[in-house]
DNA sequence: AAGCTATATGTAGGCGGCCTACCTATGAAT
DNA sequence: ATTCATAGGTAGGCCGCCTACATATAGCTT
């Protein structure tokens, strides 16, 4: 079923998306993109589709805003760099980044098995 | 870790607590309980925190309007019924409700896959 | 008898995170 | 020339959940 969090451009994509299904679990998808090296804002949002098999499509206005929040809290750092005369602001994992990254993975992993002992048990059985 | 949502009275519960974890998932969790038979609302949020080992501690403030939203869309029918001088207003899933219950199951599927891509795989290897 | 706890339901108001909608700019393709 | 892909950004708003509070009965403790 598709279930597609949101369109980069245009309008509305899907009948069955939740918008707010993402809530107080982005910065944990965020972090765990730069874990395979530093990236900047755009590489960043093309990650989560790639990696999601497009069904993360978020809007550069959910994660610019989220960038420079994780780097005011001290979990990313940016440096401003030009290739092919465009700017990019490159954004590297600090070890703060990483702790919390660790404990993003430990929340994570709690509440989907809390949901799950809901959600998941009558899934496949007809 | 201790990683409880909320305290159903008092005050904060916990330092690590994200209460915004539940966001758009909260109708799926209700109509899930409800699938064991009809309840009222009291019962429901000691349900929620039995079947999930005490980690979901609803409010009532949370719980009450979210019945009683979900019987304005249809997806529950509520009576009431006096129990030892007690007020209960039972609540059972309607048809549309096991419905929209089904839905709720497939999205959480599919939602938890995506975050599992990012946040599971590095979880147990240091 | 008074007080507290558990049971039971509810509302008003607010907060905050994400989204919508918009803007700017360059390079490449048509 | 215009459009698309790349790249970054902000302002304002929505809405879902939470906080805090209000109400009431039953049962237990002191």
């Amino acid at each position: 079923m598709e279930y597609r969090i949101r369109r980069r451009r245009g309008y509305v994509a899907s009948l069955y998306m939740k918008p707010d299904a993402v809530r107080g679990h982005l910065d944990g998808l965020i972090l765990a993109v730069l874990e395979d090296g530093p990236r900047h804002g755009y590489a960043i949002i093309e990650a989560l589709a790639a990696r999601s098999g497009g069904r993360l499509d978020l809007p550069t206005g959910t994660v610019y805003p989220a960038l420079r929040r994780l780097e005011r809290a001290g979990l990313l750092s940016g440096t401003w760099t030009t290739v092919g005369g465009r700017e990019r602001r490159t954004y590297t994992l600090t070890r703060a980044g990483k702790h919390a990254l660790a404990g993003q993975r430990a929340d994570w992993n709690e509440f989907s098995a809390v949901v799950d002992a809901f959600l998941r048990p009558a899934e496949g059985t007809p």
